[in-house]
RNA sequence: GCCCUUGUAGCUUAAUGGAUAAAGCAGGACUCUUCUAAGGUCUUGAUGGGGGUUCGAUUCCCUCCGGGGGCACCA
């Protein structure tokens, strides 16, 4: 909708002044509101309101017949815009009609890859890991809302220093009390998380066993001891097992797997190939990013293993190598986001194409209010758990309308616990920390997933009731305020989509459909829609009802969610 | 100490440099003989302090104060 706006009033404006049309927050603004004129103004040094009303006239003259209701320059300087009623009419027309509506080939023809979740095997998925996947696989989504070919990575620690603390702790629990194969993965996950944290505080308070664990780490990376290859190839099993498990309920699949066992293979050879750019200090090779405004980080360490950053060199340069990327997207939390500095920095030198369509999308920790978690100290939230508690206490709160069957029932619990956990996330800022407090973050009412998909239920159960009445998508009469609004806010949805792609801001859609919601709420209580009179107004009402229950449906998709038919 | 980041209502969050700062939760008042009350309607309540740039600042700059993260062989 907005894209019609600007091409009405580009004529009036010079080449190279921007031009924004937004929905204003007071509908007494307009519908839509520009301030172009201000702009204006301050370039032809005159006054804003002349230049207002005087675009205001124009616009008025130019636009197609009917097209505007009212055009109204304001003080300040604004140019406000109402629609007229053929106007939203014809455009939801369009709208109902259209079965991807919102969709876009801004993207079409290019590749772009998304890795995210990148969980390390031997040790739990925990919330954090929720939040990278649900960002990650949303940007994923409205890449492929925009055209895109998108390939989902995950890329999992395999190696590190990390699986040689778990693997010394499993060393200390004999044979007979390992995880065997009759055992759940629960069950192994549980052992190999307390192996994790037993390892993990040794090497902290044992110097003794921090070298054990040292040693083990290179035997890892060397595979020389057979007894550290079962334990370890047993572990790394299990984890990898376990992550499909919870990726399938969120929602998500991976089209390609890196591991770091790979990656730092390679990683040892684009650093080794390049040493002009690195340096060797005290037996390690470092890069000197102080020369750019950055710091020095090690890439390959004394014991010439690769680290952290040579292993995302290998990396970087695989992805290429494998897809046809157009762009490549990482999605990882912001902690890391100066040693990324440093690694795109080096990427530069060596591969400037790489370098230059990689981009590092971080996003903030989830911490609890009691501080950050430590899967040193155990006190960390699985992903797991947190759905089933949600899950626990989602079963409290079921409608006995709903009238679901037990299998039904469970399903229904799974959508929602999935909602709105993802949605949580995913309302607010990629970025921004999230403190989550069970009780407080997971809500299941107001600014909620469980909200939209309640909305979408009763929206759904409405067509239920209908039966076999025809639905009739002309719009002539629509003209009550609130089916108007609504229907002015699933116009705005396409724009929506394309910010939030722009942004990398699911969180703008997540606003956007929190509105419409509101928009069809608001509708739905005030106008009773099977019991009018005329046969013709609720047959265009369901027109509406299920056009806003397909835009919500799209919309929840994109987010990662899913939209039941009954709640 | 240096670098990055952040501070909006009691709480959790919105707001491409624009208009009377928008929601949800919590608090107060209503609302189910009517399509799902996980809903709807009304209501109380906020930009950390001080400067600056601008016609206009929550947004940009400086400074102070308070959070968070990072600062070479973990990821």
């Amino acid at each position: 909708m907005k894209d019609s706006i600007i091409s009405i009033l580009k004529p009036f404006v010079p080449d190279g002044t921007p031009v924004d049309v937004s929905v204003p927050e007071q509908g007494s603004f307009g519908h839509y509101s520009t301030n172009v004129a201000m702009r204006l103004a301050n370039a032809e040094k005159k006054a804003p309101l002349v230049v207002a009303d005087d675009l205001a006239g124009k616009i008025m003259k130019s636009a197609p017949a009917d097209f505007f209701e009212k055009v109204e320059a304001v003080a300040p300087g604004f140019v406000n815009f109402w629609l007229s009623k053929k106007t939203i009419q014809e455009e939801l027309q369009k709208a109902s009609r259209n079965e991807h509506y919102g969709a876009s080939e801004s993207m079409k023809g290019k590749t772009v890859m998304v890795e995210f979740t990148d969980p390390n095997p031997f040790k739990l998925l925990h919330i954090g890991h929720l939040m990278s996947n649900t960002i990650g696989e949303s940007i994923s989504r409205l890449y492929e809302t925009s055209g895109a070919n998108v390939i989902r990575a995950n890329y999992q620690g395999d190696v590190g220093l990390h699986v040689a603390k778990a693997i010394w702790g499993m060393e200390q629990t004999s044979k007979e009390n390992m995880p065997g194969e009759e055992d759940s993965l629960a069950a192994k996950m549980e052992f190999l998380g307390k192996a994790y944290a037993l390892g993990s505080s040794a090497y902290e308070n044992q110097p003794e066993t921090k070298a054990a664990i040292i040693e083990i780490n290179e035997k890892i990376y060397a595979r020389s001891d057979s007894r550290i290859n079962e334990l370890y190839d047993a572990g790394r099993a299990w984890s990898l097992a376990y992550f499909e498990t919870v990726y399938k309920r969120l929602g998500t699949k991976f089209n390609h797997y890196f591991f770091e066992s790979e990656a730092g293979k390679d990683g040892l050879e684009v650093v080794h190939s390049h040493l002009e750019i690195f340096k060797e200090s005290d037996g390690a090779i470092v890069f000197q990013g102080e020369q750019y405004g950055l710091h020095t980080r090690v890439f390959i360490n004394s014991k010439g293993l690769p680290t952290y950053e040579a292993k995302e060199l290998g990396l970087n340069k695989k992805k290429f190598e494998l897809y046809p990327l157009d762009f490549s997207v990482i999605v990882t939390g912001n902690e890391i986001i100066d040693y990324f500095k440093v690694l795109l920095k080096a990427m530069e030198l060596i591969f400037p194409d790489v370098a230059k369509k990689t981009l590092h999308l971080s996003h903030g920790m989830l911490r609890l209010p009691s501080g950050k978690m430590s899967s040193r100290t155990g006190d960390v939230i699985t992903a797991e758990s947190l759905l089933d508690q949600v899950g626990i206490k989602l079963k409290e709160y079921m409608s006995d309308k709903a009238d679901l069957s037990e299998q039904e029932k469970n399903e229904v619990i799974e959508s929602i616990s999935v909602g709105a956990i993802k949605y949580s996330i995913l309302r607010q800022n990629p970025g921004q920390d999230i403190i989550f407090d069970f009780d407080t973050s997971l809500s299941f009412d107001g600014d909620s997933g469980p909200y939209l998909q309640y909305t979408y239920a009763r929206l759904r159960s409405i067509l239920r009731k209908a039966g076999d009445v025809k639905m009739k998508s002309d719009f002539e009469l629509l003209e009550d305020e609130a089916e108007l609004a609504l229907a002015r806010k699933i116009l705005e949805f396409p724009d929506m989509v394309a910010q939030a792609q722009a942004r990398y801001a699911p969180s703008a859609l997540a606003t956007y459909l929190h509105r419409l919601a509101s928009a069809a709420n608001h509708f739905y209580e005030t106008t009773p829609i099977l019991a009018d009179e005329n046969k013709e107004r609720i047959a265009v009402r369901l027109a509406l009802v299920e056009t806003t229950a397909r835009v919500l449906k799209i919309g929840l998709w994109i987010l990662g969610m899913s939209a039941p038919e009954k709640i």
